[in-house]
RNA sequence: GGUCUGUUCGUCUAACGGUUAGGACACCAGAUUUUCAUUCUGGUAAUAGGGGUUCGAUUCCCCUACGGACUACCA
């Protein structure tokens, strides 16, 4: 079996989409697995696209989640440059192969008279105009050209685009490690533009060429690639490189998560969630989206969610650290059909990672909020609201959001809890309650639930009729971490003070 | 419209042609927690439809339906 060497191959159009982040996911297990070489090669051949600060965010994006890369942009590599702006001398000769072939052709129509073409045939309810074994005769190229005009154009450095002559009829077959063997008629692929006008390659050459050179064992990349496949089959043929050609597999689409369609940005803002791995800065519209790393999110939960959408390992083992996926993925255990996108389930496995921690570990999370929030704690109290929190928790940020009382006493209290369990009973147990506490110089979870005991007992009162009437008292909130524990963290001169404010203010709304 | 491609619980998915169609998320219920949550136990819920092939189809073939991608001098 050849090397491995497999590509993540973005265009620095933008944000890199967290489908992207899955693609590049894909390439890094297959390549780590057996040992072989990830690349990281920019696609930025078009540079009316490009976006300033784009390829930095891809890597440290891929860095984020903990993908690396062997060769490439950002590394270097035997293979260098690895971004496809650098490497434009470079596709001209092979184009130039394929002219000197008669595979391809000068084609000097231009985008207007394109345009007009379509136009015209649109108007005749012709659905589409292909550049075609059929219409290329009609068109404007060196095929219907007589060859000293071609000349003259050429030495007159007017625009052209040179295309592919796809054959009028035949079949091209591939066969996809995904979808297996794939059939496709070459006349309905259209003549596609390999070198623009501006001297630079389309993605289908630049994509053949640098995959030939840099050696590509298999490409692995988004199902939108899958009708152009058969093109870059006939380019691997006609540059005589079939032997060498990589073997493709065109992963399923993530799709919105309600009704149909591939997920988009739009969809993700719509529902409140990430489509971005980081936070990004449109430099455009100067809008802010939401990253995951900054939303919460854990890479290695990202990792485990992504991978798990379109591919499982076969058994009913869920939780994979990187390492263990390495070991389990294959290709042939990626599905076919495009995965919705189900952001409970990605909640789900940040949940798995979070628990999975040890106390100490969550410490700097709680502590990282509360400096943002100039707020002091020491390590001791920090570990006992981390572990008291952390099965109740789903991000890192909320140990701090749910938790806020341990820091500062409430000024309002939930009102369904009020209602229903403020009574005469519950002012008189919490009363007793507020001034037994205050004789004790600190508080235990235990001293807590005894006295509380002892109190209720002696009105003659339930423990579970006032208890949620005491927790909203301490926290001002409906639910929360163990109360006993919460009021030895808060300590006893808060929870005296917080229970005096309580009975005083709720007293007076209620009255 | 054309080409390619896909279709198992609401969602992610499992099932060498033989399973009471399994698991996970979500949801619901019960237990436990003297509160909410956690946790535990249980439950609801799927092979798109129609034809074949076969002793037997979720699985193989065909048709239909419904999705999706592509259809640029964008990737």
């Amino acid at each position: 079996m050849r090397d491995v060497r497999v590509r993540f191959a973005p265009s620095p159009t933008g944000a890199l989409h967290i489908g992207g982040v899955r693609t590049a996911l894909y390439n890094y297990l297959l390549a780590r697995k057996y040992k072989g070489t990830m690349i990281l090669r920019i696609e930025d051949t078009d540079q009316t696209r490009f976006v300033p600060g784009a390829e930095e965010y891809i890597l440290k994006s891929l860095e984020w989640v903990g993908i690396q890369i062997d060769e490439g942009v950002g590394k270097g590599g035997p293979h260098a440059p690895y971004r496809q702006s650098e490497r434009k001398p470079l596709y001209r000769q092979y184009a130039q192969k394929l002219i000197d072939d008669g595979t391809a052709y000068y084609a000097f129509d231009t985008t207007q008279e394109l345009e007009a073409t379509r136009e015209q045939l649109k108007a005749k309810g012709i659905a589409n105009f292909q550049y075609d074994s059929i219409t290329r005769m009609q068109m404007k190229n060196s095929l219907t050209l007589p060859a000293d005009e071609v000349k003259k154009k050429l030495e007159a450095a007017e625009a052209y685009v040179i295309r592919l002559k796809v054959p009028a009829k035949e079949e091209i077959r591939l066969t996809d490690l995904i979808r297996g063997e794939v059939v496709v008629d070459s006349s309905q692929v259209d003549d596609k533009v390999l070198m623009k006008s501006d001297g630079m390659p389309t993605y289908h050459l630049a994509n053949v060429v640098d995959d030939y050179l840099m050696k590509i064992s298999h490409v692995i990349r988004g199902e939108e690639w899958l009708p152009s496949a058969p093109l870059h089959v006939l380019l691997y043929r006609y540059l005589g490189w079939e032997r060498e050609m990589p073997q493709f597999a065109h992963l399923p689409l993530l799709l919105k998560p309600d009704g149909n369609g591939k997920l988009s940005k739009r969809d993700a803002d719509k529902m409140g969630f990430p489509i971005f791995p980081l936070d990004w800065i449109d430099p455009n519209t100067n809008e802010l989206a939401k990253g995951y790393k900054e939303s919460g999110y854990l890479p290695e939960a990202m990792i485990n969610f992504l991978a798990f959408l379109g591919w499982n390992p076969g058994t009913t083992q869920e939780l994979f650290s990187m390492e263990q996926l390495i070991e389990a993925f294959t290709i042939e255990r990626v599905g076919k059909a495009g995965a919705k996108f189900d952001i409970l389930k990605a909640k789900w496995f940040n949940e798995q990672y979070l628990k999975s921690k040890t106390d100490e570990n969550l410490i700097p999370y709680l502590l990282n909020s509360l400096a943002r929030e100039r707020i002091d704690c020491t390590k001791e109290k920090a570990l006992k609201i981390c572990s008291v929190m952390k099965e109740r928790v789903t991000f890192p940020q909320d140990f701090w959001l749910n938790g806020k009382f341990f820091f500062h006493a409430p000024t309002q209290f939930d009102e369904q809890v009020v209602s229903k369990k403020w009574n005469e009973d519950t002012v008189k147990v919490l009363t007793a309650y507020r001034d037994e506490m205050d004789k004790h110089s600190s508080v235990t979870a235990e001293l807590a639930k005894s006295t509380l005991e002892s109190v209720t007992t002696n009105l003659g009162i339930a423990v579970g009729k006032i208890l949620q009437a005491l927790r909203v008292s301490i926290t001002g909130g409906a639910s929360g971490p163990d109360l006993m524990m919460t009021m030895e963290i808060i300590g006893k001169d808060e929870v005296v003070k917080r229970l005096s404010y309580a009975l005083h203010t709720i007293k007076v709304k209620v009255g």
